[in-house]
Formats: C-alpha cells, structure tokens, sequence
DNA sequence: ACCTGAACACCGTTCAAGT
DNA sequence: ACCTGAACACCGTTCAAGT
C-alpha cells in the first residue's frame, strides 16, 4: 500500500535498497540534495531506521562509490599494454560519468575499500606487467590519475555546466576584455569533450611509451 | 579591549578583515569548519553582521577564490612558450598549495569573476601567441588544467592524507592482496609530489610542442 | 549605514524506548 | 533485530528591529 507522495513502504529496508535510493536521488536533484532525512522520506520510513544498515552517511557514500568502481570496465589481459591503459581509462571515465552529479565526490574519494584497492591494483599491474620500474609505475600511474580526476570533474561539474560564481561575469564582458578566453571558449563545450580527452590521453600514453624504453 | 576568547571587537568590520579570519579558520581547521556563526564569533560580532559586506556564503568563498588567484605568479612575455607554460603550471600548483585546505574549493571552482578569467585569459594567450590554431589551444589548455587539477586535489588531499572510506583497508591487507599497488605506495607519499608533477608536466609540455610543429 | 536578536527551515547523529 | 520519536548541537538565511 502507498504511502503519501513518492514514499513507498515496499520491503524490508535493506543496504541495497537504501544505496539504490540514494543514488536516484543523486541522479534526481545532485549532491547536496541527499539527506538521510530526504533518503528515509523517498524510502517511507524514518531517518533513524537507516542507521541500522549504515553506521554514519559516511559509510553510505564509501558504498555508493563502491557500487561505481565495481562497474568499472577492465581491459583484457591479453592486450598490449599502451592499449590496455587506453581502455581502462576510457573505462573509468565512463563509469565516473555514469552518475554526473556524483562523479565530483567519486573523483576525489580515495578508494580505501576492498573493491577500490583491487581496482587501484590491477592498473598498476598493467605497468609493472609492461616493465616499468616500481617508481615509474608508481609515478606514471598518479600522473595518467591526475588528468582522469581533472578530465571527470571537467566534464560533470566544469565551465559546460554553467558559472559558479555567485557573479558571474557577463559573456559580453568576457569578449571586451578576454579576447584569448573568448577565441577558444566554443572548444570548452560539451561537443568537444571527446576530442579534448583523447588529446591528453594520447600525449600522456606517447610519452609513457618513450620512458618505457628507458627504463627497459 | 578583548572580549572573550579569540574573538577582539578591534576594529569595524570590512571584506578584507572576514575575508582574512574565514581563510585563517580554513588554515587552521579545514574547509567544514568555516561556518558563518563560527565566523562571526572570531571575529567577535554577531553571524549577521556578516551579511552585510557578503550577501552569502558564496559571495565570501568567491572573495578567497579571487585572493588566491591574484596571488598566482604569471611568467613574463619574453620567455620561450615552452618555458612560460612551465612556469604558469608551477604557478598554478604552488598558489593552490599555499592554502591546501582551500585547495579542494579553489581547483573545482569556475574562475567567473573579472580576476579569474583575466587569469585564464593569460594562460590561454601563451598558447594562442605561439602559433596554436584557436582549437588546439582549447584543448591544450584544457589537458594541461586536467592534469593541475588532479595534482593539487592529490596533493592536497589525497592517499598521503591517510584514508578517506570509513572503514580503511589495513596496510596488512594490501601487502597481502594488492601486490602492485603495495610496490609502488611508497611512491605516492608526499616527498614524491614534485618529482611526479615534474614527471607529468614534462610529458604534456613535450607533446604540446610535438602538436605545435603539426598545426603551423 | 551598520549591526543585532529571534526565528525558520534545515542538517547528522545520540539515546532511550518501542515491537 | 529492526524501527521509531524526541532531543541535541549544529547549519545558512530572512526579517523586523535597533542605533
């Protein structure tokens, strides 16, 4: 039986059940938007019912980002390695865009759970497998991480979405006194998001392949 | 004459002096802690007082993004492009790191004030000046902020800051699971950043200039 | 013009109590 | 074991009132 406006009282509440909500949520109305209060009000209970299954919102968002990383696509092993950095790059950008307005807190989390070490491992293996060094897989690696962090937080939350300043500056303002900024701000658009990431990469994984035969 | 505690009734209030206590109580305590009423009480006024030289809280954070920025060092016109690229990046990361528990705000937000993009503009007019085609200076431009984004949100608040999940993965743990990531950890803490950085920039400057000899 | 106090509509979380 | 209601210690901000 429904209960008033979206609240359902379906099921049992359940981890699964209550992450799913959230992330709909996020989807819905953004980031800020999630409460426990709001989350327990879509999922027809009480705020504090959701303790019993999470111990602190923390905990909520570690398996939201979890949920993310485990949906991740991986490269085949059997693939030379420069194209199997490429592709799990590509993977990870594509999982973090999944969920746009959750990819700003995705990007920065540090992924210290079970499923986000094993991630971590298994591209840094792709460098070590290639040759490299430990530092210069360790070093190569944070820096291929470094544009992805960048590139997703870019593409979800960047100058595409709109001003973030609370005021901002007129366009007419920007073409009067920015002629650079205004030459190349059509580039910056959403249309160009695939070229601009393949760019970067591509000088990226070239340059990692000119270090490989040095350090071989 | 002092009132209680920290707070010191000195003198009237103006932008300059919140502006100054809210980066202050940044520094000291974390972006979380800068809250209005914790504002106020430093600077032994009442919360609303506040509103009355920033219209929100907003208004103040843009204020912070505004005073870091114009802090930037900008490399002088005569240098080789090359060089002046190198020298903005490095200039980008050191301003961001002077306050890095702002850092997390500053590298996520939208440079929309007068100060931002006059900023961005002279970074823009590096490539443009040196023969890139509007296009390619975009997207240059846009790889090469990927790439600073992501080292100062790692720099300043990433796997060298101790874990974020609410339940860590024990060190133990990944020596056991994780033997790639195990190898190369050593490599992420803090005495590594510049190396990194350097390893990173030097990839992307090196393709930058590969892709200028193709455009001309 | 500048500052204040009370109030509003929110937060995450603790705790004791219900079933 | 699972859920609830009241309460605590916070938020940013509005509004009418003070000086």
């Amino acid at each position: 039986v429904a209960k008033r406006g979206s609240a359902q009282a379906k099921s049992p509440l359940s981890r699964e059940r209550i992450a799913d909500a959230a992330m709909v949520l996020i989807d819905r109305h953004g980031l800020a938007a999630l409460s426990i209060r709001k989350l327990a009000e879509e999922l027809g209970c009480e705020a504090m019912s959701l303790y019993h299954h999470f111990p602190s919102k923390g905990h909520l968002l570690d398996a939201l980002v979890d949920q993310c990383i485990a949906g991740a696509d991986l490269p085949a092993g059997g693939l030379p390695w420069v194209e199997q950095l490429r592709r799990a790059a590509h993977g990870f950008r594509r999982m973090a865009l999944r969920h746009p307005k959750f990819a700003p807190l995705l990007v920065v989390h540090r992924l210290n759970t079970p499923i986000g070490v094993a991630y971590l491992d298994k591209i840094i293996g792709i460098f070590r497998k290639a040759g490299f060094d430990d530092k210069s897989a360790g070093t190569l690696f944070r820096d291929v991480s470094y544009f992805l962090m960048g590139a997703v937080l870019d593409e979800s939350s960047g100058y595409a979405n709109g001003p973030s300043a609370a005021e901002p500056v007129s366009d007419a303002a920007i073409a009067r006194d920015c002629p650079n900024l205004a030459a190349v701000a059509p580039f910056f658009k959403p249309v160009h998001f695939d070229a601009t990431f393949e760019a970067g990469l591509e000088i990226l994984l070239q340059g990692f392949d000119s270090i490989r035969k040095t350090v071989r």
